[in-house]
DNA sequence: TCGAAAAGTGGGAAATTGTGGGAGAAAGTG
DNA sequence: CACTTTCTCCCACAATTTCCCACTTTTCGA
């Protein structure tokens, strides 16, 4: 499972080194070949097959439903493939970094599967917001939670 | 079963040292393998195989929940693996400590299967303003302790 | 109360990791 | 076809992490 929080600064040239901690896992699952599209307000980088696999239960959704149409327009229309260097580096398309709104401060999150990431300022407003929200405030029965202990 | 508070010191680089009554079974649980992650306002360090046990859990709700989305973000986002040196210390990473405001002093809560992990001022003042507090409060019916006697 | 052992704390230095940038190769553009 | 831009590969330096050693404080038994 991919999980952990780092910040990381991209270059002038929109690299950023994958953290170390990482390398080794994502060569042997995939040598090194990513994909990298687009979320609602961050990037999402899957190991290649983990994105494929997505990629099928996405395209699967039939698309009369406009919002699967939407889905599918947008995360499969900026997938793009990706691979680490020799330093465990990836350059993420000027395209993605644009939309991402990421510039030189990034937050890298493992999540599972994949990764977010995340321009800094962004996520921490992000963050913070979920910390000052009353838990369970304004947002429905939380009903698929109520079995979740920490 | 992990109780008991300490008060604990973080040196400069973010070390901690584990007290010592809690170091051999954590060696024994998972060989002083660790994961720590973010709760609303303090630090939780699990061991390893509990970690992973709440992990499955939190990643198997369904995430078209915001509330459990941005659960899994911040959870699973900042969970770290650490590990205890050969002097029963762990590196607290410096991504973590900021979150949860941590400085030079802290205290070490036990809590059945895992640590809390707070600042020491913040956690003093929840403590008080939690004893000062009336009983019920503003809680509504606490339905899940009904059967529960000190 | 004293002494020895254990626990807690601090910090140096090597090894690893993260970051920046040059220069040639490839691709896009008019 | 010439020119500009982007990408890739390489090297070099900076920052962080890890490993190790040393010192101080506390605990426990004699």
């Amino acid at each position: 499972m991919i999980r952990g929080a780092s910040k990381i600064a991209l270059d002038t040239k929109g690299r950023m080194a994958i953290p170390s901690r990482y390398r080794d896992a994502l060569t042997s699952r995939s040598g090194g070949k990513l994909v990298a599209t687009v979320d609602r307000e961050c990037l999402l980088i899957y190991p290649e097959p983990d994105w494929e696999e997505f990629e099928r239960n996405l395209m699967a959704v039939p698309n009369v439903n406009p919002v699967a149409r939407r889905l599918q327009q947008i995360m499969m229309g900026y997938a793009t493939d990706i691979r680490m260097d020799a330093h465990g580096r990836v350059l993420i398309p000027k395209e993605l970094r644009d939309v991402a709104g990421l510039d030189r401060r990034a937050t890298l999150l493992g999540q599972g599967n994949k990764f977010e990431l995340w321009d800094e300022d962004r996520w921490n407003a992000k963050r913070d917001e979920w910390f000052t929200v009353d838990p369970g405030e304004g947002l429905g029965p939380p009903v698929e939670l109520g079995t979740l202990t920490f």
